[in-house]
DNA sequence: TGCAGTGTAAAACGATCACTTTACCTTCGC
DNA sequence: GCGAAGGTAAAGTGATCGTTTTACACTGCA
């Protein structure tokens, strides 16, 4: 496996395991096996692999969501929380870590939610054949919501929002 | 004012603002304008000054929010954002830069989310007059989206939450 | 009068932080 | 077969971390 797609593997599991701070450039190295020398080499400094790292999180985050509907949106949501062990929006507790402080980040987290928003616009006027800003709000509100609530409620909460957001947009179609 | 009064002020908004690693005990003692060994003689260690912080911001939380309504409810957490810049529920901020590993923290967590569910709990039978766990679950997940949401796309989020939660409860109150 | 309690300022603790440097090894295209 | 590219291990950089210690001042109660 490429030392790049490696590293980043690695650093997004142990960010995620045990916070941003936290986690030393030691473990890092040693996590994906690699000096310090070539770490450096390939991301220029810790922030710049937190960015990293929120990419390419995000480049997979919307490869899981092709499909424009509501139940793809939920299901996506529902595989990510399964297979990472997600404490929450990653981009948004880097974000916090760093006091917003880090620009790379905060444009990292930034683009992130504005690629999610679109995307959920775009699921709209698929679901209800027409735009309806509020619905677009509220589906963001749930889905959010389920990211953060999963971390201390376990992932059946996704279906809990998942059904709302569906009630939701059938009542809108009636209108 | 009470100095202990004063200490978790002072870190309540710098663990808001830059983090909770990045706050270092010299900013703390700096800010409260107090000796860095008057701090340890009152909350132990700096989990011991998380910890004190999430209790306090937990009791002033319900304070907020004693009238058993879906208003009261939103309208807390909108006044809650307006006085304080919130990036993100600081509870799950917490128990996140630290990895769920320290106990006092995830506890002061656990039993937020719990008070916060009751709440909830209480509101739904005052509103629709009968248990409705359902609609419990997807009020909380409003809840929880807003408070996210709030930290990159302001308060007026809240709003929206609000009335998504309304439509809800009429919806179940009709059934 | 004296002493316990509570506060201060400031230095020191060892550990750990992100990051750099030095010196050396391998691999591969020309 | 040579040189550039890209990797390793490991020591060292100065700064900062959370925490403790030393030495001293003020207050209020017995």
């Amino acid at each position: 496996m490429d030392i790049r797609t490696r590293l980043l593997e690695t650093a997004e599991q142990l960010f995620d395991r045990h916070g941003f701070n936290a986690t030393g450039m030691d473990r890092l190295t040693e996590g994906a096996g690699i000096s310090s020398r070539t770490l450096y080499k390939h991301v220029g400094s810790k922030n710049g692999l937190i960015a990293a790292v929120l990419n390419e999180r995000d480049r997979r985050f919307h490869r899981l969501v092709e499909e424009d509907s509501i139940d793809a949106l939920f299901g996506a949501l529902e595989t990510w929380l399964a297979q990472e062990a997600v404490r929450g929006c990653l981009f948004l507790r880097a974000w916090g870590e760093t006091g917003g402080d880090v620009p790379e980040i905060a444009e990292a987290m930034e683009r992130h939610k504005q690629r999610l928003r679109g995307r959920i616009s775009d699921i709209v006027v698929a679901e209800i054949s027409q735009h309806d800003d509020e619905l677009v709000e509220t589906i963001q509100l749930l889905f959010e919501g389920a990211t953060h609530m999963a971390a201390y409620r376990g992932v059946a909460t996704v279906d809990v929002a998942r059904r709302a957001a569906q009630r939701l947009a059938n009542a809108a179609r009636a209108s």
